[in-house]
DNA sequence: TTGCTCCTCACGTCACGTGAGGTGGC
DNA sequence: TTGCTCCTCACGTCACGTGAGGTGGC
């Protein structure tokens, strides 16, 4: 009963552009139910309009070709679903930190300026003890990893037996290449009053001691630039900047202090 | 008071990578403060750090880099911020759009059926004397374009001079490119009860009598693909499907009738 | 026969990212 | 001197779009 379909009229059907469909066939993500073996003619047949929509759908929400096959290729219906539920979910919380940017671009434009904002500060932190994972993370994956991270460090915490008793803010190390090429080596850390042993990824580690100069951000992620832009500024006409990661600390979810490592300025001798 | 910072520092402080910095300066978009003649070497000034967060901003909501070189190069910062806002009120309306389909697609995955699907019914038209705009549209373009042009008519048909009384709903002719290659010449047209003269460039047309078969579609613009979708199919397996334009009509704000050219199945004489 | 739809290359687009190979200042 | 940051090509990536040039069925 599923009739065929010349490319132009499938087109038409599944709202797929004819040069959409034939990339699709090309790179194995839609095959035509037919080909004529003398003129190459594809022909679709009724029963694939269900699929060229949905891939449709998750094209329209840039979801990469590749996720698309993988996810087309599950064994059965059920699991498919769910893989796609899965994927609908993260895009959902891309789609929230979107509007975010939206809305924080909005208020800037708009002149209302993010309150008062608060003061630099200068501070020496001395060497920290703390539990941390360390591993290559991409800009763009960063705040999902941060979550995993502390979710992680937090099992730890609490469980019994460790003895790791917390001793501050969540907090995160950022090396310059994380900025520049938007990919580095990222640090999550959890201070801790005293070392203990643990297992797995995550370790026991001394953050150095530095000097830096902090400024309390707060309000939404989205708004983080224009303090790191703040804060940078300072640095660089103060002509105080120095090597090293720069430091942020979760201190609640609204409030974050980002710290730059910049001299020593303590009385000279 | 603006100190000079290389590539690299403005990088952290902007959130911009060094890759993305050197490729605005290439196009034209940034371009910084100093070059060593000698090196070479690229040096920001602290006061370009809000112009290259504008910047990051709008790329996260994927503004075209030529948008955004256009809408920084206005003259005074007033007009800018407009024009900056205008933008953002278009990438608003595409991100409630973006939303409309992740709704569709969770409900369409969890099996919540879109309702009982309406019968597809058989129709012959007749001509049909209407206020139409016709222009090369693409897909993307199309929904504000049919709103704009709907405007135009509107307009026409409120003014007491002209004469002409609706007769029926808003409707637009899609021919197949525009399926088929995401572009193509669209008509939005109103009917009216006689032919007026007008000017501009609102027509007075004739549509051609047609043997339709129509399928209503209750819900979202978003699910409208399922309802072409499976009265595509029904034309296909009756092998009725002829040439030509296939008719939307905007009952309601949610109700459309999809109107598929097909043979006239009238009594064989 | 004519026009229409379809075909296959080959190349372009957009906004960078990825390396290769090399230089200047501390 | 060494390593680090920066530089300039040249090419790759992703998901198609844009033509050019050509064929088959009504």
């Amino acid at each position: 009963m599923s009739a065929l379909l010349s490319i132009g009229e499938f087109s038409r059907l599944t709202h797929v552009s004819v040069k959409a469909l034939r990339h699709y066939d090309d790179v194995g993500l839609l095959a035509p139910a037919e080909i004529d073996p003398d003129t190459g003619y594809r022909f679709y047949a009724t029963a694939q309009v269900p699929t060229a929509q949905l891939i449709r759908r998750f094209r329209d929400l840039d979801m990469p070709l590749d996720d698309i096959r993988a996810v087309l290729a599950a064994p059965d219906v059920a699991g498919r679903d769910t893989a796609l539920l899965i994927h609908l979910r993260r895009m959902e919380e891309r789609l929230s930190a979107t509007q975010d940017t939206v809305a924080s671009l909005r208020a800037l434009l708009e002149g209302h300026s993010i309150g008062p904002a608060s003061a630099i500060e200068r501070r020496r932190v001395g060497a920290t003890t703390a539990l941390a994972i360390t591993e290559r993370v991409r800009w763009d994956d960063a705040e999902a990893w941060l979550a995993d991270a502390y979710a992680h460090i937090n099992a730890v915490l609490e469980s019994e037996g460790g003895g790791a008793v917390r001793a501050g803010s969540d907090g995160a190390l950022y090396p310059p290449p994380f900025f520049e090429a938007h990919e580095g080596d990222v640090t999550a850390f959890v201070p801790i009053a005293a070392p203990v042993a643990v297992r797995g990824s995550i370790e026991p580690v001394q953050l150095p001691a530095a000097d830096l100069a902090v400024a309390l951000h707060v309000g939404s992620f989205a708004d983080l630039d224009t303090t790191y832009g703040r804060l940078g500024t300072y640095v660089a006409e103060q002509f105080i900047g120095v090597d090293g990661p720069i430091r942020e600390l979760y201190l609640d979810p609204t409030q974050t202090e980002v710290c730059w490592p910049v001299r020593n300025v303590s009385p000279q001798r």
